[in-house]
DNA sequence: CTTGACTAGTTCTATGTCGTACTAAATAGT
DNA sequence: ACTATTTAGTACGACATAGAACTAGTCAAG
């Protein structure tokens, strides 16, 4: 039993210091944000340009790990900006596909520009050279709990 | 400017990476406690255990990277529960101290062993490998991130 | 075909968290 | 001593997110 504490200590611990960084990344970037925009629906358009759009929205809802109801409300947030349109898909009656915008796409520039501005200041050649070491063992990691969860 | 784009790319993708893991781990965490009980208000009894209780809510809500509001809230489902009492600190006439109750301490030991549980079938040896390999490396960069925020 | 299982998306409700603004107490500067 | 600044905690409102229940469309099995 002690054992097991220790382990269960260990992973406490390991997730309590992923949590507290992604804490501090999301303030930060929201922070670097234009106005009222929060980072989860500036993930959705990043992922969109970087992807390609066209896409369902429970595609995006899985590759970013949330539920079908967060995606719903946050297409909704980037509909009302006109950051995105939502058409019905085709070839599938329930399915609706997502196409950003021209705005949708020039606001995205500009906000990669300013939060790498802000960013400049706080990630250095050390914070690289960790983000480059860890990245791999991360993605693995992420990987086995997408998996076996 | 391709060049901080590409940087920048690097940047969202590490704390992007960081995101799914906090969001897969919080899931599954969440899934073997108890009841109604919140990975947040776990996480304060465990730290409370792990550090001693007696702390006024500010240094919690510091140590845990929330906010002065968000704990209050928090200890306040907590006290509602009878997991905790919050008295008036003696020294400090606006301060009050946090003090797990019998019952808060055999709840904490009671969901650890729970999710310990839990947790055995999805972290191996590979993964608590990686975290103790990555640990030191992300324990400076979220100093570095609470240093320069 | 027709039925049953599955999938996409929405609605409703609850809750955790934050930002802003406020009160009260402590502390520093003069 | 008095004022100004800082700090601890709270109240209120806004919002992102999750869970459960629901509708509608698809698809496979017979």
């Amino acid at each position: 039993m002690s054992e097991e504490n220790t382990i269960a200590a260990e992973v406490f611990g390991f997730f309590t210091e992923i949590g507290i960084i992604n804490q501090l990344s999301t303030a930060i970037l929201a922070k670097h944000l234009p106005d009222g925009i929060h980072p989860s629906h500036f993930s959705i358009l990043n992922h969109l340009v970087r992807l390609g759009d066209g896409k369902p929205p429970v595609r995006i809802a899985s590759a970013m790990q949330v539920t079908k109801n967060t995606m719903t409300h946050s297409l909704k947030v980037l509909q009302d900006r006109g950051y995105i349109t939502v058409a019905p898909d085709p070839d599938d009656g329930r399915g609706k596909l997502v196409y950003l915008t021209a705005s949708g796409r020039t606001f995205r520039n500009q906000a990669i520009a300013n939060v790498s501005e802000g960013f400049e200041h706080i990630i250095g050649p050390d914070q690289l050279g960790i983000m480059r070491r860890i990245g791999g063992d991360l993605k693995e990691m992420r990987k086995h709990l997408d998996e076996n969860r």
